[in-house]
DNA sequence: TTGATAGCAAACACTCTGTTCGTTTTTATT
DNA sequence: AATAAAAACGAACAGAGTGTTTGCTATCAA
């Protein structure tokens, strides 16, 4: 691809993600993330259909890369600890968090929340879905499968948002003891 | 107050619900609410400042109107079954999420959801934080309360909205069974 | 009945959106 | 280095939506 594209499409989103650091999206205006990136109104729309299109390009891309990071050491830390890894996927998934990559943080903690925890949820459901079917364990009669990956991976979503709310005083690990300990009786 | 500002504020409400039933908030017009409303356009904002304002002012009536019945029959039930009554505070509110009252789940099925939900959760906080309170039973020492609070109404919220994704398939009396399976071994 | 209040339509200035057009700059290729 | 293609640009545009003003009419409560 062309290096100018690269380039112009890395400005609208630095500039974006800068923009929703600091107010709600419905107030943020195409002009704005235009003048934040420097680039020509032009430009913008032959990058982006619309404001909305930007969004779940972003999204595409954040999500995209968390997931497939953690789906990595899927290999080597279970869905919760087994004793041996002292981590769960979890853990891993909150210090990711926390490294604050491309300020994904503050687009949770602002009300950009709606297509972004849309993108959460969902991959969170294909993690957790992948983490119980390898779960060598005879499941929860008393749960149906479905509400017990919408269960985990809404607590998760729904933690997260609680931590960032509290402006994350809490380190990763102390996090992650707390949810397996509310997730872990219930497997 | 004057019957007048009664009618048109209804009308308005009733107005606003049924189009959010139908489509997204961000894509709701004032015009089109004013047209469904049939109202004039400075009556319309004589009555609220914008179309957020309506929105707040909405989820204020719907919850608070929630909330207190909740509230009320905390007092006959608990939090969770203690073998003597058959159903748990949730199960009333989620039998009065299905009676559908003023069009509730619509609202949250499509994306009007962000201040929306905030009520919701925030509203479930209170009633979960006073019903934990009333709990004669020792608190998991693992847990800290706070997070406590938040995972219950959290897992809550994510239920019903899974429920809604759904399509309601399941009577509130189950949810209310499955519900409980993953909190109470938390308590 | 009457004064006050609420509602109304029409028109407005304003902001934001998404597009078009003619021009300049950068890139990849020869 | 020369060149054609691709990308970026600014300015200007129509269109849609917002929130306000004005002057008038209908309704209410006393």
């Amino acid at each position: 691809m062309d290096r100018r594209q690269q380039k112009t499409r890395a400005a609208i989103f630095s500039a974006f993600t800068a923009l929703l650091a600091e107010k709600a999206y419905s107030k943020i205006t195409v002009q704005e993330i235009i003048d934040a990136a420097n680039v020509g109104r032009t430009t913008f729309y032959a990058h982006f259909e619309t404001k909305d299109d930007l969004l779940k390009e972003l999204c595409g891309e954040l999500f995209g890369h968390i997931v497939s990071s953690a789906m990595d050491c899927t290999h080597t830390h279970g869905l919760y600890s087994d004793g041996s890894a002292p981590e769960s996927v979890f853990c891993h998934l909150l210090q990711h968090l926390q490294e604050n990559d491309r300020n994904i943080m503050g687009l949770l903690s602002c009300e950009s929340s709606e297509l972004f925890l849309r993108y959460f949820r969902d991959s969170l459901n294909e993690l957790v879905r992948s983490q119980l079917a390898s779960l060598n364990r005879a499941p929860n009669p008393r749960i149906p499968q479905d509400f017990l990956i919408n269960h985990i991976s809404g607590s998760f979503v729904e933690m997260v948002l609680w931590w960032s709310r509290g402006r994350m005083k809490q380190p990763p690990e102390e996090l992650d003891r707390y949810f397996r300990a509310v997730i872990e009786p219930v497997l």
